[in-house]
DNA sequence: GCATTATATCAAAATATATTGATATATTAT
DNA sequence: ATAATATATCAATATATTTTGATATAATGC
C-alpha cells in the first residue's frame, strides 16, 4: 500500500468508527465512567459479547481506545492524549444529549481506578 | 424523532459524510481550489455527474458545504466557518498526502472567486 | 489436568451504502 | 416557446458493514 493510501485509509478507518450510533455510545460510556471491562459493558447494555467484542476492536485500532490486561479480564479506556481530530470528536460526543443505561459492574472490586 | 434521536442522527450525518474515500477527496480539491461548479468536479474527476451530484449533497448536508447558483452553474466551496469538530477534520484532510487530479475548469471566466 | 469465566474470532444472514443509467427539473440563449 | 446545458433525483444492481450464533483462545481456581 503506497503511502498515499494508507493515510487514507488510516482517516477513513478514524471516521468510520465514529460512524456507528453503538460505538458513539460506548464512546460515550467509556468517557464518563472511566476503565471498564468487557463484561461491565456487556451487562449495562444488555448487548451479546462477540458484538461488544467487536465495536471495542474497531475503536480501538481507530486510536481513541486503550485495552489493559488485568487477569482475565481487559479494561477498556478512552486513550490520552488523543489527537486534535480525535479529541474533538470525544468533545463532541460528550455534548451529545444521548440517553444511556446505567452503569452496572459485573468486575467487582476493579483493581483499575 | 427525539432530541437524542436528531442529536446522534446529525453526529452520524457528519461522521457518514467523511467515511467515503471520493468525498475525502472532493472536500481536499475544494479546500484547495475554491468555489467549483458540479461540472469542473466531474471533468477534473472524471466522474459521472450522478455520481458527483449525491455524494455534493452528502457532503452539504453534513455542514461542510455550501451551494452558490449562479445562473445555471451551482458552485461549491468549503463552508466558512465551521464548528470546532468539522474544522479540524478539514484540517486532518489538508494534511493527508492524497494525490489528487489537476483542476479542469469547464465554466470558464468563473463570475466568482 | 479439568472446569469455569472472560474475551476474541469466524461464517452466514440481515441491513445499509455506493454506483450506474435513465429521467426530471431548472436556467439560459435563440 | 424551443433547444441546449447544468444539476438533481430515482430505481436497480453492486458492494460493504453489522449482527448473530458458534467456536477458539486465554487466564484462574480447584
Amino acid at each position: 500500500m503506497s503511502e498515499h493510501e494508507a493515510a487514507l485509509e488510516d482517516f477513513l478507518g478514524t471516521t468510520g468508527a465514529l460512524y456507528d450510533a453503538t460505538r458513539v455510545r460506548l464512546l460515550k460510556f467509556l468517557d464518563r465512567h472511566g476503565p471498564l471491562c468487557v463484561c461491565d459493558l456487556q451487562e449495562s447494555f444488555g448487548m451479546i459479547q462477540s458484538r461488544l467484542s467487536r465495536h471495542l476492536k474497531i475503536l480501538k485500532e481507530a486510536g481513541f481506545l486503550r485495552v489493559q490486561r488485568q487477569g482475565r479480564w481487559a479494561y477498556y479506556a478512552i486513550r490520552s492524549p488523543l489527537d486534535r481530530f480525535r479529541s474533538s470528536a470525544i468533545e463532541e460526543i460528550r455534548a451529545l444529549p444521548i440517553e444511556l443505561p446505567p452503569l452496572k459492574r459485573l468486575s467487582e472490586s476493579c483493581p483499575i481506578q
